[in-house]
DNA sequence: TTGCTCCTCACGTCACGTGAGGTGGC
DNA sequence: TTGCTCCTCACGTCACGTGAGGTGGC
């Protein structure tokens, strides 16, 4: 949405053009009282006023967030509204919804699989493999990627800082020491995990070499990639396009595990 | 759903317990056509016959898979409906929104932990933070563990056997050697990479220890260790309840790396 | 006679899309 | 006069939930 030219009322049209939205949408809004024009013309148009264009600028950004229009309405006009309150249970909410979907997605994607060569029509056979497939349910659902850090604390700032990961948190011992990191990475979490010799889990500071690494598909690849390089990590690579279809480039962190940050090329 | 008993009619209410569904959900499925009761009594009572059980038990199958009632309609009676087309489209429709629903839970999550100390109502301030937040689009989306291993043929073959991961498949070159692998685990993917000396990147029996290590999250752990077990991979310990909230077991794979399998205590 | 199940309408849901039929301003 | 925009109904969406008001069988 552009900025609101000020002092000017807008018809419906030119305020559904500049908002990206469409006019049956502006007619809803006013129709449930989220957005109700300052004026009228004669003829009954409607005249959107410059607060008007606000409040509809602040309602876009809340739809944005997936807050339905009563919500929306609520944190707009009731002064005792938790706006908080509410977002964190529409989290908790979708957080439900991904669970379930992922599960499903889990379930279609072998179930493809399976099928593979078979005709596609509905046919006894399928039926029982779709039988077999619904019951199943010692599925995966979720993936964790732990990672060895000699010094787990730095690693995090390192992270959230260059890499611009987060939200997350450190857990301590009562002597204050960190035993365990979290942080939030893409569509899911990163596990930091101290050296144990029990484990063989070593930083690949102190063997020299990885075993794993973790790429990251990020919508802006080269904007990524400057702003690891302007936080000074060790670049592996800058962006370029891989033969198998990603635009990528690759960085060490801090204890030398290597990152890679990518894209799908179209 | 319980096996159906043969021989014996069903009214509407025994069928709606029998199956989960409410009565309403029944009389909807006759009004739109997809499941007419075979019979009536002469007081108009609905009555269900074995067919129409089977036939129910099917279109909850498909239910479950996410269809619509259109599409299972089309299923069941359309001889030339190509189910796996439609699930192939209906997977794709479910990774789009997916991946929405991924984005938006990473904004929202990262709103929720930049609001922290605020007291929730909607603030200039809290406008301000909002709209970084909704234009911020250098984020990451998902994340891809990518795993070492120095045969990663029998490794991808010991993934899917011993620990149920997949579907997948391997990448090979003209001389037909692997050089990707690529497996469904979890709401996502795990890669299998080769050995580089350019990258130090070495599998953790070449290295004697391992710097990362993959967290899975399954339903039933001890359904799952005790497929595990019975596949003969290195148990590192079987499952227990961690006092950090979750109950875990933890195998190494064909070549020592680490892996853990859990879920969340209630 | 009293519960219980059964029946058929019919409205509501959420955020609009999509016409239908008609008017006002350049 | 011709387009274009504007207006107000009003139905449709998807899969039922939730009454309202009434009947039939043990």
């Amino acid at each position: 949405m552009e900025a609101p030219e000020t002092g000017k009322v807008r018809k419906v049209g030119e305020l559904a053009a500049a908002s990206g939205l469409t006019v049956r949408t502006l007619h809803y809004y006013e129709q449930i009282g989220l957005l109700v024009p300052a004026e009228r013309t004669e003829a009954g148009h409607r005249l959107y006023s410059d607060s008007d264009i606000e409040r509809l600028y602040r309602i876009d950004l809340l739809r944005r967030l997936g807050l339905s229009l009563a919500d929306i309405g609520k944190a707009l006009d009731d002064p005792a509204w938790n706006l908080k309150a509410a977002l964190g249970a529409h989290v908790r909410e979708l957080e439900r919804r991904l669970d379930q979907e992922r599960r499903l997605h889990s379930r279609l994607a072998h179930l493809l699989a399976t099928l593979g060569s078979t005709h596609g029509e509905l046919t006894d056979d399928l039926l029982t493999i779709l039988e077999e497939m619904t019951m199943l349910d010692t599925n995966a659902q979720r993936r964790i990627s732990t990672l060895v850090y000699a010094d787990p604390e730095t690693a995090y700032d390192f992270l959230k800082r260059v890499f611009g990961f987060g939200p997350g948190q450190l857990t301590r011992d009562e002597a204050g020491h960190v035993v365990h990191g979290e942080l939030q990475a893409g569509d899911g979490v990163v596990w930091l995990h101290l050296e144990s010799a029990e484990f063989e889990l070593s930083s690949p500071r102190s063997l020299g070499a990885a075993t794993a690494c973790v790429s990251v598909l990020v919508d802006d690849v080269d904007g990524h990639f400057e702003r690891t390089k302007r936080n000074g990590a060790l670049i592996v690579y800058p962006p370029r396009d891989q033969p198998y279809g990603y635009r990528e480039y690759s960085a060490r962190d801090c204890e030398g595990h290597l990152w890679s940050f990518m894209k799908a090329i179209d």
